[in-house]
DNA sequence: TAAAAATACTCCATAGGTATTTTAT
DNA sequence: ATAAAATACCTATGGAGTATTTTTA
């Protein structure tokens, strides 16, 4: 009973970016690595969260709605903001714990247990 | 063994914010309307996701690091970002599924089974 | 010793996969 | 008859809860 938050999801709008440049859900499926019909059920949920219909389905693939075309240029703006703001933070100071491996000593397997600070 | 995409996650970045605003892990989750260790579990993951410490934890609770300041500034920029992008796109058509009820008739109970199009 | 954060579990919602069906040309 | 999207069903990951432990002023 308490209020969805709704909070904008940047992976749904990364698909269905693809899925709005390909103008085919099956071919955006093959270039994000993923079934059709779970990305056919995700672009449904961007359409649920969003209240309007973003998609217009047809036999030879789909198309943008208006409200659709709104979206898809926000969608680039939202995502180049994301993404300078994770570059800034990170800018900000010497990591901690490395997410993966950033330096490659020239030898043999360096990866495995990485001079990780916290558990 | 493929790259995890990031996608920086809004819900966390909205989180994040009551964190610094409170200056404390259990006010926010108090003001958020959740359990303390789930929104420490969250600051943790969201730290994991930048790769960089965004909070100095102490027992009278938490202070935004640098890295953690920069995040801050940036959080409000995107989250107002994404609320416009939503309201110009709600804007751009006539909605189809309403997520709630929007009108009251004014009547009894106008919510049960709103005139939804899509089942 | 008390107040804050962190950990150890448990549970459930949902994102994603496989198989199949529907739809329209 | 074919190519696209949609649906049905299943599984696994992780987000959130309760209970408890650790930490330090």
């Amino acid at each position: 009973m308490s209020g969805a938050q709704s909070d904008l999801d940047l992976r749904l709008l990364r698909y269905f970016a693809v899925v709005v440049d390909l103008g085919s859900i099956t071919m955006a499926a093959r270039a994000l690595v993923m079934t059709q019909p779970a990305l056919s059920r995700s672009m449904r949920s961007l359409e649920r969260q969003m209240g309007v219909d973003l998609l217009v389905r047809s036999v030879r693939g789909v198309e943008p709605t208006p409200a659709g075309r709104t979206l898809y240029r926000h969608v680039t703006t939202l995502r180049a903001q994301a993404s300078t703001a994770v570059t800034e933070v990170r800018a900000s100071t010497a990591p901690t714990t490395l997410p993966v491996t950033v330096v490659d000593l020239g030898g043999a397997t360096a990866a495995a247990g990485g001079g990780t600070l916290r558990h």
